[in-house]
This record gives C-alpha cells, sequence and structure tokens, in this order.
DNA sequence: GCTTCTCGAGTGGCCTGTCCAATGCCTCGG
DNA sequence: CCGAGGCATTGGACAGGCCACTCGAGAAGC
C-alpha cells in the first residue's frame, strides 16, 4: 500500500505538479518526510517508476523525469515472451501490424523534414552493406523514422518497444546476413511510397519487407528450427 | 546493479529453471541468502518484477508468477501519456491500427470455438442496452476476444494495455452515451465479417467502428475541448 | 583576472536489525 | 469427524547507518 501511496504521489506532481521530462525530482530523504512513509519505502516507489521507465536515477546527482522521446522499456515484454513462448514469428507478425499502420499514416501525413532522416538512413544502408552491424543501426533508425513520422507518439512508443527486441536478437546472427542490398532496395522502396503519398504502397511495401525480414532471420538461425521461442537464451 | 542481479536470477529461474505462470518463488529470505544480497535489495528487484507484471506478492502466502493471460500493465502507458501529453484521439489511432491489424487475422484463422465469445457479448450489449455501465463490459470483452481470435498473444497483450487505458476514461463518461444500440449493431457487423472470414470486410468494419467510437466519446466529454490529454484528471 | 584542482556537502545504493500483519496449515478439543 | 484456535511462515514496513558517486564552490596556481 504504501509504496502505491508514493508513486501516485510522484505522479500526481508529474500530471499537476508541473514536473517535465527533464526534471530533478526531490531527493529520496525529503520525499519520505514530505509523504510520511520510510526511506526504504520511497526507493521501493521510485524503483517502480524506474521500471515503467518514467525516471532514472543517476547515483550521486539525483532523480530524474526521464528525457527525450516517450518510451516503453522491453524488458517486461521479453520476460512474457519468456513466460509464455512467444515465437519470433509472433513478435515479427505484431510489427507488421503496427509498422503497416504507421506507414500507412506517415504516407499520409509525413513533413518534408520528417522524410529527409528516412531517406538519409536508406543511403546508411547502402553505404554500409559490407558492415552487417552498422547495416543494423540503420535498418532501426530508419523503422524508428517513420514511427516518428506517423505523427502518433503512442504507435511510435509501441513500435519502439516490440522492435527493441527483435533487433536485439538480431543483432547476434546478423553477420551470417545475405542479401543485405536486397533488404536496401526494400527500405528504399518503403521510403518512395511515403515520399509519393501513396498510402496502400507504403503499407504494401512495408509489410512485405517484414515478412522477408522475419524469412531472413529465420534462416539466419544456426540451428534454425521453424520459429524459437524469444525470451530463451542460446545456450 | 544488485537490483538487476536480482532480476535477472529470477528471469533466469524463469527461462531455464522451470518457473511456470502460477509457480511460487522462493521466500525472500531465501533469495536473499541464495544471490548473496540483503533482504531489501531482493524485495527492491521483486518490486521491479510486480511493476512489470510479471509477478504478485500476496501478502502472507508468497511471491507468485503471475497466471491467466499474458498481461502488460497500463500503468506505464498511462504516465507516459500524461508526461508527454498524449491526446485521446491519439490513443484511439494507436487503437484503431492495433485492432484493425487484430481483426484482418481472426477473419483470416478464427476457429469455431473463438466465435462463440465474440457473438456472446454481441448478444450481451444488445441485452444491456439501457444499463451503460455494463453495456460497457460487454464491449470490452468483444474487442478482447477479437484480439485473442487474431491467434497472436503478442497483439492481444498490446490491445489489452492500450484499451484498457481507454476504457477506464469511458467509465466515467459513459453515462451520457447515446446511440449504444448502433454501437451494438457495429459490433455484429465486426463478428459477421469475421465469421465470413472476410478480411477487408473486417478490418474496414473495425476501423469505422473505431472512428466513430472516437467521436462518441468526444461528444460525450463534458467540457469537451477538440481533443484532451488522456493522463489529467478532471478537477 | 583566469584557469585548474581539490574537497566536501549532497545524493542515491545498499546493509543490518527489528517489528508488524496477513495467510494458511495443523493441532487439539468438542 | 469436524470446526476453531494457535502458531510458523511469509510479505510489508520502519529505523539507522555506512559507502560510492557527483558536482560545484572555493582555494591554489598560472
Amino acid at each position: 500500500m504504501a509504496v502505491e501511496q508514493v508513486v501516485r504521489h510522484i505522479a500526481l506532481l508529474m500530471q499537476t505538479g508541473g514536473l517535465k521530462p527533464g526534471d530533478q525530482l526531490p531527493p529520496e530523504r525529503q520525499l519520505a518526510e514530505k509523504i510520511g512513509v520510510s526511506r526504504p519505502t520511497v526507493r521501493a516507489g521510485l524503483q517502480a517508476l524506474v521500471t515503467m521507465g518514467v525516471v532514472e536515477a543517476r547515483h550521486g546527482a539525483g532523480t530524474f523525469v526521464t528525457d527525450g522521446p516517450p518510451r516503453l522499456l522491453a524488458e517486461p515484454l521479453s520476460l512474457l515472451a519468456a513466460l509464455h513462448g512467444f515465437t519470433r514469428d509472433e513478435m515479427f507478425e505484431a510489427r507488421r501490424v503496427l509498422e503497416t499502420g504507421a506507414a500507412g499514416l506517415a504516407a499520409d501525413r509525413a513533413a518534408a523534414h520528417q522524410l529527409a532522416p528516412m531517406v538519409e538512413e536508406v543511403a546508411g544502408m547502402f553505404a554500409t552493406l559490407d558492415q552487417p552491424q552498422a547495416f543494423l543501426v540503420h535498418d532501426l533508425r530508419f523503422h524508428r523514422a517513420v514511427a516518428a513520422a506517423s505523427g502518433n507518439p503512442v504507435i511510435a512508443t509501441l513500435v519502439e518497444m516490440v522492435s527493441s527486441l527483435v533487433y536485439e536478437q538480431r543483432r547476434r546472427t546478423v553477420e551470417r546476413a545475405k542479401d543485405l542490398k536486397e533488404s536496401a532496395e526494400m527500405h528504399r522502396r518503403i521510403y518512395l511510397a511515403i515520399r509519393d503519398k501513396d498510402e496502400g504502397r507504403a503499407r504494401r511495401e512495408m509489410s512485405q519487407h517484414l515478412d522477408l525480414a522475419r524469412q531472413a532471420q529465420a534462416s539466419e538461425e544456426p540451428g534454425a528450427p521453424p520459429s524459437r521461442a524469444v525470451g530463451s537464451r542460446p545456450a
């Protein structure tokens, strides 16, 4: 109960107390006195907020409201995947639903200043065809740019959460990747569709791309059973 | 660092140690000794896992791995909404992307035993046209059934998280709702499209329904500015 | 006067020790 | 055989203290 009280108190500060991203929270000892609970309890509440990803504790400096773009931590989803045996195919399918929608919205709305980052990452992909790890970074950033261009921060946040899980795993297998050139081409086609404000084409290209990416990653897997649970770690 | 160590330890138990949903975790005191940290630190780690929604603590009984369908807590999203000023329209749009995809997948795959729960909730809606609160429960359950029928637990989990936020807010305004009958009709049309395995129609009906629901909820708002931030509470 | 360095106050991270409250089993009496 | 009360177990919270890290103010050097 007491720790929920702490979370509510901080949440209240955020909702009405003018506590904005980047701001520093009061020190733990002061919060404890203010709320009327012990310091360990305050720490438990702050721990919960850290786990939610809304605050960050910097040792020796203070506790701060998370700055930058809104973000949901992927760890809860990762543990859920391990517990319930979500497969990689299911993760990709979720991505397809989210990112297909995002691409459609982006084609409908994207402004010029949102198009530039996308095409820059496409160029980066073509420039790093022989460096899989670097290529992967551009890949991630491209999808992030598309999600941002959707103009909907909720969708962008969800895309980020799901994608980061997939990329986490892919980083270990990407060295075996083939056809990076084809992948770059596909990203370029997605970009062109969005630039041309062709919603249907953007959706189709994104859907097709993620479907092929799913198959590609499956083939990169060493043992390569049809579909492996996401949470499990290779022995 | 120490608390992360605790989380990793428990996560390891889940991934390889045969710790399944519903199982009881070792007592805090025992975990503390096993991992080599103090009990408050163990408590902090468990607090983090509780916040992620993968573990539940029952006072006097023990700590258990969360049972039932996989679920992500909505609170982090709610706080993020408050911090970054997500609007209700943006929440509905995210729902539209997710649930349109879910409806399409459901039309493609839904088995008979998944269709029954959906149509039961439709019947429940028609039976409670004069009881807005009860109607709302059937509404929620219908969308949950569609998400489940998508066959993809990841998508179902995301739908649940986003929807629960919207419903939370709607419960306070639904008394003013009109046209519950029309809403029930729309749900029935969604069901029929899924039953007929008509993916395109299922997507269109779901999209249209959520769009109208968004407008309806906006009109129920007392002050009714065009779009109010989700996290803010009425004074 | 300006730059650099040092040091200490302030802050989060963690520990030991203790007590309280809820649960659920298990015995004991009817 | 069954029910009620006691008791061991477990999570919840508090108190007080020590350590590690950060950062800025003031001292030292240029």
